[in-house]
DNA sequence: GCTTGCCGTTGACTAAAACGCAACGCTGGG
DNA sequence: CCCAGCGTTGCGTTTTAGTCAACGGCAAGC
């Protein structure tokens, strides 16, 4: 689009914070950049952004324009698949912020249902948890978020809300891979390997082991639960994911599987999908955003 | 703004219905408009619009680009507006769509007392009745709408709504002008003059003349209030207005009064304020239709 | 039935804007 | 003290947007 390169322009300078940096990622010249900024702020009567000498960084009236300026990008995006959707073939994008936890099974699962469907519709999924989702979803980097925190300002709204329950993820041949559902008092038995602080099963971990008298320290802390999953399987450590992002109950997943923690030891926590307040869906996103609502409230109480 | 000179060539072209009118319009060359749709069609992949013999007309994808492209237009002033008052002084532009009998006293004391605060604010104001003030809100010709008859869809959002009598009017040396308030028995003893239909006071008086045995047709219609007035002024003819569009009760203008009809004659109609839902207001409007709305609520009974 | 008028569109030419390149002045960190 | 990185500017070239004039088509009017 010809009359939206400076809006582009603009959006890279202030996600980069250099003419530098954003000329580069726009493959063009500093100079050119430079240009396009200065003319905008010309026309517009204010300056955009405050110059130092370590880059660029919005002003207050450059925080109104910005916003002005991504929402008129994404408008321009929904237009496009309006009219692509008007003539038939339903093409898109799905820009999504999601906990980590949701990345392997259920993203992975559905997005293939979706695309299987719709191949024109491009995804683009960010892993982001708590308030980087929010800054996310402000900034127009996302159309939807699905995180395990409740969204802190009124600036989102909530399309919807699931229990979810804690996990305890082992490997394939693990004694407590015997049982229904677990006691956490019966993990505590073996060696624990637990998500870093921050991520949604630890904060579910953190407030039960308050009140567990064999609570410790972990063995082994880990930001990836790609790597946790690898060490149960091959020790007899016990690891912890939120209920929707373990391996398939009962479906063993190579040679880790997933048992319920008992809810009298640890309380569910909540999976939230929400989105910008007083934006509009595209056709792609709310036929996404359908299709993975109807799953989570068929297969999890909402709450 | 250099950026949207092509989505103000594409308005003005599906306003005016021609390349050629819309060049006049823009000071511009025909085949330079002409261009610039083309141009913009080139982009977008698509015809915005059907070409006749006669002129342009929008086609379907037309229809969703337009509203993308006014509603570009709309957010742009509002930026503009915006950084004005962040940067101190009240600047912006107030358009409103309103009925007839609003115009001479109640929106010219508002608009005055309103740029007595802030001489920078400019004021449209486009009388329209019914469908065509929900139009122009829709094409995002006006920022705000004043009408009698409540909006038909829900793509507008009510801001308030008042309780509105009628008022006969009648010269200042009239035999009714005695009275506090008349019957309208009283009234047809005179001759009548009437709004046109569609008049936000006509529609009430045929509600309430179906139930009268003395009604009869009006000696004069008209579709000004201003003839109306006149004619009254120098006749024993009776006319009716809107409480709020009549002359203030008690205060003579000039040489006409008016006088409240009995409610067990005419049933209180109704006044809306609204505007178009999903789209937030400016500062300059939002701040113009508190000062109203604080004069309606304390002047009538809401609804 | 032909003319006249208005429509959108196109080719040729010109004025203006955008871009790349190279260079300048500046500041903070090694 | 120098070097790396920043925003900015002058200059020559390329690309773009505009005017002017002309073409073909359809409809109404004499």
């Amino acid at each position: 689009m010809k009359h939206l390169v400076t809006f582009r322009v603009i959006d890279a300078i202030a996600r980069t914070g250099s003419i530098r940096a954003a000329a580069e990622h726009l493959a063009l010249t500093a100079s050119a950049v430079q240009r396009r900024l200065q003319a905008y702020e010309l026309e517009l009567g204010y300056q955009i952004f405050e110059r130092f000498h370590h880059g660029m960084e919005l002003n207050p009236a450059g925080e109104l324009a910005i916003v002005h300026i991504r929402e008129t990008l994404a408008e321009t995006n929904k237009l496009n698949t309006r009219l692509a959707d008007l003539s038939g073939l339903r093409r898109g994008e799905v820009r999504i912020g999601c906990s980590q936890a949701l990345v392997p099974y259920f993203l992975a699962r559905h997005i293939k249902l979706y695309q299987s469907q719709f191949p024109q519709v491009t995804f683009e999924v960010h892993v982001l948890e708590h308030g980087a989702a929010e800054k996310a979803l402000a900034d127009f980097a996302i159309d939807i978020a699905l995180v395990f925190s409740a969204f802190s300002t009124p600036d989102f709204k909530v399309l919807m809300s699931v229990q979810q329950r804690l996990a305890a993820v082992m490997s394939i041949d693990h004694p407590l891979a015997k049982l229904d559902t677990v006691r956490l008092r019966q993990c505590y038995e073996f060696p624990i390997a637990l998500a870093s602080t921050g991520l949604g099963s630890r904060s579910m971990i953190n407030a039960a082991s308050k009140l567990l008298t064999c609570a410790r320290a972990p063995e082994l802390e880990s930001n990836s639960f790609e790597f946790l999953k690898t060490h149960v399987a091959g020790t007899n450590s016990v690891s912890f994911q939120v209920e929707i992002g373990a391996p398939r109950l009962g479906e063993p997943d190579q040679s880790v599987v997933a048992r319920l923690v008992d809810t009298r030891d640890v309380r569910p926590g909540a999976l939230w999908l929400g989105h910008l307040a007083g934006r509009g869906l595209s056709v792609a996103v709310s036929r996404f955003v359908e299709q993975i609502s109807e799953d989570l409230a068929t297969r999890y109480e909402s709450v």
